[in-house]
This record gives structure tokens, sequence and C-alpha cells, in this order.
DNA sequence: TGTTTTTTGTCAATCATTTCTAATTTTTAT
DNA sequence: ATAAAAATTAGAAATGATTGACAAAAAACA
């Protein structure tokens, strides 16, 4: 009747939601459900919002699972993008950073970007659809996704 | 009265005003016009329209300037980006590319990037405006720049 | 239980980019 | 002009993020 989501109660529903459906799209593609995917999985989850990078990760992985190893919370984050549950985003700053999905269709975000003190601002922004609809007839071109970055300065900068 | 930009007439023109424009930049900051940033401008003018990469802009400028080396290439793009003559464009591809800036401001454009074949269309954007406008109130964010990427099909690949 | 497959950790390799250095060119002061 | 100072360069070495190779460990399978 409901998707599962709607049943979210509390932080540990939603780990053991998005584990679950991990855990699924995983099974799909033959793949497993190991301890050092999930413990990634679950810094993700612990720290959303944060934008954290590969290094920021491992670092975090590593307190609840000390002999891991880099190379393998590399593949876990490729793995991880691949399977959709999180998505890599560019800042320009020289590293890969991830966050974590939103599963739900509506809720599109983008960021904004402190040029002075690189705090980022997620905005939700479902007013690109219109033009995505535009540019899809005027160029003859099937859009998939986009991405939309603003840089400026922020409140505090100013 | 006019700007210079309405008095061009051709190529060779067109060149030399980009040049002068550059010229003054440098002087501006206290840098020079060297041959080999003369000659990377060049090729980027030249090439328009390419958005060709660090190592393919480098080989070009070999050809006419065989001496220079690729950290002259490096450095010289760094400049041209911050006298604000081209810009870097990341096509997550793990290179940097780059693109002469239209000194024009109507004429904002972004890119659509072909998930099958890799070619890049541009796309002209006015309509990203009334977006900035709401965002600015909304967030208290000054908006300076703004980077969008589309991803999806393009009408050949199809 | 033995065999195959997947995943892992370690370490080496890669690739784009930056830094270092001494040499060269340009500017400036004399 | 000409010597000293400053900017720029080429080439090589260093860096830093990411990937690849490989043998060992873990899990699935037969």
């Amino acid at each position: 009747m409901f998707e599962k989501g709607y049943y979210l109660r509390n932080e540990g529903d939603k780990v053991d939601n998005l584990m679950d459906m991990l855990k699924e799209k995983l099974k799909e593609k033959g793949y497993k459900l190991t301890p050092q995917r999930r413990a990634t999985l679950d810094i993700i989850i612990d720290n959303q919002g944060q934008h954290l990078n590969t290094e920021e990760i491992y670092a975090l992985v590593k307190e609840k699972c000390p002999e891991i190893g880099l190379a393998t919370v590399y593949r876990t984050l490729q793995l991880l993008d691949e399977m959709q549950m999180i998505s890599k985003i560019n800042l320009d700053d020289g590293c890969s950073r991830y966050e974590l999905n939103d599963h739900d269709e509506d809720h599109q975000h983008h960021h904004l970007i402190c040029e002075s003190c690189g705090t980022i601002i997620e905005v939700e922004l479902d007013l690109l659809e219109h033009l995505e609809e535009e540019i899809e007839k005027n160029h003859d071109f099937e859009i998939k996704d986009h991405k939309v970055k603003f840089f400026g300065i922020c409140s505090k900068c100013r």
C-alpha cells in the first residue's frame, strides 16, 4: 500500500531501511553486503548533509572498522554510487565528495557554494524541470540528470 | 560610442581584440604578455567551441611554439582563467577543459553532455536568472556565478 | 569438506597537476 | 647603454587523488 519510507519513525529505522534497500540492489547485481560496505554506508547516513570526501569517510569508517583499507573505501563509494545510494559531487576543490541520495522524486536539490568560507548550502529546485522540457524539444536531447552549482558569498561572509 | 566588439570584421580582428583585452588585464596586475601566453590564447581562440583539455592545448601550442613546456601551459591556463579570458569546465572525465569566454553579458550558455558518445552541446540559458533572484532572497546568498550541466543521450545516439 | 567466486588489504602504478630550480628574458635604475 | 632586480620559463621532480595488481581471507556453492 505505502512505500517503505512511510513507516519511518527514527534514525535507526532509516538506517535499516536504506541498508535493506542497498542489500536488495546489491543482490540484483550479484554483489554482497559486507561489513565494510555496511560500515561505509552507515557513516554516510550518520553524516548526512556533510558532503564528506573520500579521506574523511575513510577516517570515520576506520573508527568502527580499523582494518579497512583506503582502496576498499574507494571501491565501496564507487559501488554505492552505481547502486544510486549516494551521489558524487564535485566542488572543484580537488577531491570527490559524496552525499546520501534522497529517494523521494520530488526532493531535487542543488548546491550554493560560498567562495569565501566554502560552506555548502542546499537548495531545492523544482523549477529546473521547465527548462529541461524546453531543452529536450529544442535540442532533441534526452535529459537524464543535471547538476547545478551556484557560486557566491553566503550571509555570514558579508 | 560603441564597444570595441562592434567593429569586428573577421577572425583576425577578433584575435587582436581579445589579445588586446588580455594585454590590458595582464598589465593591470603587473603581468606580461609573453609569446607563450599569446600562443596559448591563440590556440583557444582558433578552436572555439572545442572544449579542449590541457594536454590537447599543449599539443596544439607546441606546433607553433615547440620549446614550450607543459608546466607553462598549466600556468598560463590558470592565468587566463584568473584574467577571465577563459573558463575551466569540469565534465567529470578526469581532466580540466577550457573554453573561451564570451564577453557579451547576455550570452550565457551551459552544457548538454551525452553519456553515450561524450559530445558536448552548448545551450543558451537566460531562464536561470529568475531562479537566481529567488535563491538570493530565500537564502540571503549573493550569487556571482553558476554552472549547470545536463546529462543525457543526444539525438545521434538514439 | 573441498572448490569456486567475491571481496579484501597492501602496495605499487597512474595520471593530472603543482612545485622547485636554475637558466633566460624582460624591466628598471643608473 | 649597462648592470642589477624582477618576472617568466623549461624541465624535472614532487604531490595527491585515484586505480590496478595480487595474494590472502571470506562467503557461497556443490
